[in-house]
RNA sequence: GUUCCCUUAGUUAAAUGGAUAUAACAGGAGCCUCCUAAGCCCCAGUUGUGGGUUCGAUUCCCGCAGGGAACACCA
């Protein structure tokens, strides 16, 4: 279905035309004057020049030919050259009509859909989600969705952190505690017991103890190294004491994921292309794109218009050890070779934007990838807290994920207790933490994408919990309104199917009409952009728009039917697009809050 | 040191080169016998600085000041 400014736009270039202008001058845009018109047309004051004609003589020529327009009930120039258009109530109507009638309120899908593996989460096993997880969690989780729904074929990969120096240290750590394990019995030749020695709980704590004892003992370090090696050269008890590290960490992971409302397609890691990185590597020698510098194996990236320095890419480490970026290209080695995919997104943390430039320039260069592959890394920026630096604890430690959650769903279930105690209804705490849980979640999700996500922005819990202005919780609860209302219709014994969206009555309708009309464009343009926090944008403006449609309409106690099943019609609509669009940011509405 | 990014109201954030820069919070005033007041409504307040391009600049270009980040054996 064509976009309302298409199709607006379309009826202004006729006019040009017809005016003997050039027709490309007749595009027209939403107005930023709302107290004068919905939407305008500047091609007069930019057909000036070519013309030799003033500015407002050209808008005057035009606006004579659509007099008796359908489309446009209003038309007026006024200087220096602006057309500013009302549409009218009946090509809105249809409009809308439409839009409700068709799939995906009548978003136009790509004619050849791409295929794009997008990489977010990023978490190391055994080690817990902290703040810093969220936000490559909460937008890549919405990235995913919008593409999706966009209508390619999109898989989400977690690339897990499970195959470096960490998992040495804590296999070393484990066999200083528990020298007696079965694992560490290099001559034991059966089988390895299902149950994990140790819990996610001990698993956290390991790691750190282990980490620090590495920085300050040397020996203990060249054990862990030790460890490391043993484990990818694939000593058996090593590989079966690494998978239950993996199984504990992940079935934690798994969880913490669940309670954000975030789901990988594949929970691959670094391990799995181990095996392939040898191989690379000699294809890379082989090429002669790999070179010895400084006893590293590396690969020259940079480019002739370059302005700055852009180091060779490291493929080996001067002790012959596999890094960050070789793992990294690998994967996108297996990626191109078992998925085949048109393009690959990355979600990171802007500070590694120069780290992608060179192993996305390595990977084009060495042809790991294909001319038309598309390599995109997304850098965001960091959350701070309300001073301004990295979100910290109050004792200054760095806060886990799911202690977060937690503050703010208790903040939530205070919040949900206060509010039914001044209406004065009951709520029973089960059904308070359900919805806490659901609200609490919104509020840090759109906290978060209401933000470009390139620029760093401030996690306020107490904004973020204070649920007014533009906040998740309000958007929810313009749902809730709107979803009570229809319930109650419903229990009138009403049917809300084959409801025709009527002509709108007063400015409040016809604004809210106009705000439900942009949806197709909007949902474009964040397609194209990536850019979730305009989605959010939209729905505030609409929850606006309904919000004073409905302080100003009574809709169901409204006698005449017509107009009523109008409203409905128009309710319906409301909704379905605003949970269109939260489910997209990866978050839900509940039924009453 | 080199390079990149950022600077909008008291605060947090928006704005394909278009008219009077948009909201939220905080501040001040109003609206619940009426579909959820987590709402609606009114008031007050902003583009760091100096140039340039343009009919028109928050937006593009150059300089300055202030803040942040990156710059091969971490990820």
């Amino acid at each position: 279905m064509e976009k309302l400014l298409d199709l607006i736009s379309e009826e202004m270039k006729r006019a040009f035309e017809e005016a003997g202008y050039d027709r490309e001058l007749g595009r027209v845009t939403l107005s930023n004057r709302p107290d004068l018109c919905e939407f305008q047309c500047n091609g007069a004051m930019a057909g000036a020049k070519k013309y030799h004609k003033a500015p407002l003589m050209i808008a005057q020529d035009v606006a004579e030919k659509l007099t008796d327009s359908d489309v446009f009930g209003e038309v007026s120039a006024v200087a220096p050259g602006f057309l500013n258009l009302k549409i009218t109530e009946t090509f809105i109507k249809s409009y809308l009509n439409e839009m409700a009638r068709s799939e995906k309120f009548g978003l136009t899908t790509p004619v050849n859909p791409k295929k794009i593996i997008i990489d977010y989460g990023g978490p190391n096993v055994a080690k817990p989600l902290h703040v810093g997880h969220l936000r490559s969690g909460v937008i890549g989780e919405s990235i995913k969705r919008i593409c999706r729904y966009a209508g390619h074929e999109v898989i989400g990969d977690i690339h897990l952190g499970d195959w470096g120096l960490q998992m040495g240290l804590i296999i070393t750590e484990l066999q200083k505690r528990q020298p007696d394990l079965i694992y560490f019995d290099d001559s034991y030749e059966g089988e390895y017991p299902a149950e994990a020695p140790f819990t996610i709980s001990e698993l956290e704590e390991i790691y750190p103890t282990a980490s620090a004892k590495s920085k300050a003992d040397e020996a203990y370090k060249a054990d862990a190294m030790d460890a490391t090696y043993k484990l990818q050269s694939g000593v058996r008890g090593y590989r079966a004491l690494w998978q239950h590290i993996i199984d504990v960490s992940v079935a934690d992971l798994k969880k913490n994921y669940e309670n954000l409302n975030v789901t990988f397609d594949l929970w691959k890691g670094e391990s799995d292309v181990h095996d392939i990185i040898p191989g690379m590597v000699e294809e890379m020698k082989k090429g002669g794109y790999a070179y010895e510098s400084d006893g590293a194996l590396v690969v020259d990236v940079k480019e002739e218009t370059d302005t700055k320095e852009v180091p060779p890419c490291m493929i080996l480490k001067s002790d012959g050890a596999s890094l960050y970026n070789t793992t990294d290209l690998a994967t996108i080695l297996d990626r191109m070779e078992q998925y085949h995919p048109d393009k690959l997104i990355y979600l990171t943390d802007k500070r590694q934007e120069l780290y992608f430039v060179q192993v996305f320039r390595c990977a084009r260069k060495t042809g790991l990838v294909k001319e038309d592959t598309e390599l995109l890394h997304i850098g965001f920026g960091t959350m701070n807290g309300k001073d301004g630096k990295p979100f910290k604890t109050r004792d200054g430690g760095v806060m886990r994920l799911e202690n977060l959650i937690r503050e703010i769903n208790e903040e939530m279930i205070r919040k949900i207790r206060e509010n039914a105690e001044t209406k004065g209804y009951e709520v029973d705490g089960e059904a308070a933490a359900e919805t806490a849980k659901i609200v609490g979640l919104a509020a840090i999700k759109y906290g978060d994408l209401s933000n470009q996500a390139s620029k760093d922005y401030i996690f306020d819990m107490d904004r973020f919990t204070s649920f007014e202005g533009d906040t998740g919780p309000y958007i929810l609860y313009t749902i809730v309104r709107i979803k009570s209302i229809l319930n109650k219709y419903i229990e009138q014994g009403k049917k809300l199917t084959d409801l025709v969206i009527g002509e709108p009555v007063n400015d409040s309708e016809k604004s809210l009409m106009l705000e439900l009309a942009k949806y197709n464009a909007m949902m474009e343009t964040a397609c194209e952009e990536v850019a979730p926090h305009k989605i959010c944008a939209y729905i505030y403006d609409l929850a606006n728009a309904f919000n004073h449609f409905y302080h100003e309409t009574k809709i169901l106690t409204e006698e005449d039917e017509q107009k009523k099943e109008s409203w409905i019609a128009l309710l319906t609509l409301t909704r379905d697009v605003l949970e269109v669009c939260i489910d997209l940011l990866g978050f839900s509405a509940p039924d009453r809050m």
